[in-house]
DNA sequence: TTTAAATTCTACTTGTTTTATAGAATTAAA
DNA sequence: TTTAATTCTATAAAACAAGTAGAATTTAAA
């Protein structure tokens, strides 16, 4: 499951794609425009800057707007910024990888080859998926 | 991604599942085969049995083993008894659907849409994964 | 130079979930 | 009656999620 921090963070990202070109957005715009916590909001757009996905102009008339492309930042990106792992474990992850501590063997783990089965299918299907095709539809 | 506990009823699925016909097993001998603290591992044994997927022998000699087929126990089913939806929101889920409190109008969600499509795949990929299936790698 | 309005930063709080652990009660075989 | 297993109830510690508070900084414009 996404986080809320992860749900918002799509809000937003989707607010931003919908403003005309060269627009800047207040944040209180944002958290209005996608009923989203003012104050966690601008948690998360920071992480977005830092991230950068998104850049901001500063004091007054401020605000953000995107800096990749719609077109370019996918589900599995922003999944993998705030939440972490695709995959269902982190033995069977390609970003967050970590060896299990409670695994004898990694080569013999059975569970293991079942889950980067699934991961390979997630990860197809979020890499799909980006701020562009959600806004058409 | 799956939390311990459902890591733990999967490996001792496996466990129970790679013993020999009408086999019982002792919570310490599942505990120590599949490397799971034994005293969680009872907690998750009793989960186990409430949800049919084994059964067990009280008192001495007592134990447990597999009561649906390693055929018929799926990635799918331990991951929505133990850790809940499949979806990444639970308005895109089947089982567990709720609408969001965040949300202004489900039918024009830009979200919802992408994340069904997402889901659809998940949880086929997860559909045909099974105690047995694990079993065979 | 001052003011207004925005982002930015740091810290804190609150609640929930996860991950167990402890210990007593119950059950059944020998 | 003893032994050895499951079962039940309660508790605890740690991590994480989901925000909130308030001050500092930045910029535009009057």
């Amino acid at each position: 499951m996404l986080s809320n921090k992860t749900k918002y963070a799509l809000k937003a990202l989707l607010y931003l794609a919908q403003q005309p070109e060269n627009h800047i957005s207040k944040t209180v715009d944002i958290a209005e425009g996608a009923s989203i916590p003012k104050k966690f909001l601008e948690q998360i757009l920071l992480d977005l800057k830092r991230g950068h996905f998104v850049s901001s102009k500063q004091g007054k008339f401020g605000g953000y707007y995107l800096l990749k492309s719609k077109n370019e930042i996918t589900l599995a990106e922003i999944h993998r910024f705030f939440d972490g792992a695709i995959a269902l474990l982190p033995c069977a992850s390609l970003n967050f990888y970590e060896p299990c501590s409670d695994c004898k063997s990694e080569t013999d783990c059975l569970l293991r080859h079942g889950l980067i089965a699934i991961r390979n299918e997630t990860l197809k299907a979020m890499e799909g998926i980006t701020i562009a095709s959600l806004e058409k539809k």
